[in-house]
DNA sequence: TGGTTACGTAACCGTCAAGGTACATAAGAG
DNA sequence: CTCTTATGTACCTTGACGGTTACGTAACCA
């Protein structure tokens, strides 16, 4: 989780996962999306990679990356320790509003 | 977001976080528990202020920091467009768990 | 075989962040 | 007032980070 804060942390490689969160993607398409030239890319995806944020598999001269969510099941793990007071207070602003947001809690 | 999103990436932070949940503390019982010294520790809270994550009231010579949980929200809430990913995942983690032990999930 | 495509890595540079020491300041205490 | 306590700020140094260009390399293509 440490890792996977840190490659948060950085927007451009909050934009890559957004975008691979639409589903696979090469590192050319991804590159094409970002004001950064390829090799601050691939140094990004190395990071994410890391952080076991991503995941690649090879196809001919293509490197396909994809999503692997579960770091960041891992940090929503760790924030579960402050949602409750999160909670309370937003339940103490608008405590009738705030009715349905919450019965997207998992198992934990 | 953005703001508080950095200032998690680092540990020592995460741990004054950590403290700073079980309520409200002073600088220095905060630089107690910490392996840096007492400047640092002041730097700190300025990022986490800046971040809108810590909020500062005066009492005689102390700043008494407390933690202000709603940045942590918006994390919360941005992580979201990924948790039905690693929902699905973990669901089917847990099917696949579950066919081994012959037991049979409860619709939610 | 030689060229092209797609990607990673190396080397370099500027900036920023985190740490420490020294100093400034504000509020009580005497 | 002066001294002490509690904290912030200035300044410096070091190391990490993000970006670039140049280069290496594997896989396909003609």
């Amino acid at each position: 989780m440490e890792a996977a804060l840190r490659a948060l942390a950085d927007e451009s490689r909050r934009t890559m996962l957004e975008t691979l969160s639409r589903g696979p993607v090469t590192v050319g398409e991804l590159a094409a999306l970002l004001p950064i030239a390829r090799p601050g890319v691939s140094r990004h995806l190395r990071v994410l990679r890391e952080a076991g944020l991503v995941e690649v598999r090879q196809d001919a001269q293509r490197r396909i990356y994809t999503l692997r969510p579960e770091p960041l099941a891992e940090i929503d793990e760790w924030l579960g320790r402050y949602r409750t007071l999160w909670e309370q207070r937003l339940d103490a602003l608008h405590t009738e509003i705030a009715r349905g947001k919450r019965q997207r809690r998992s198992t934990r």
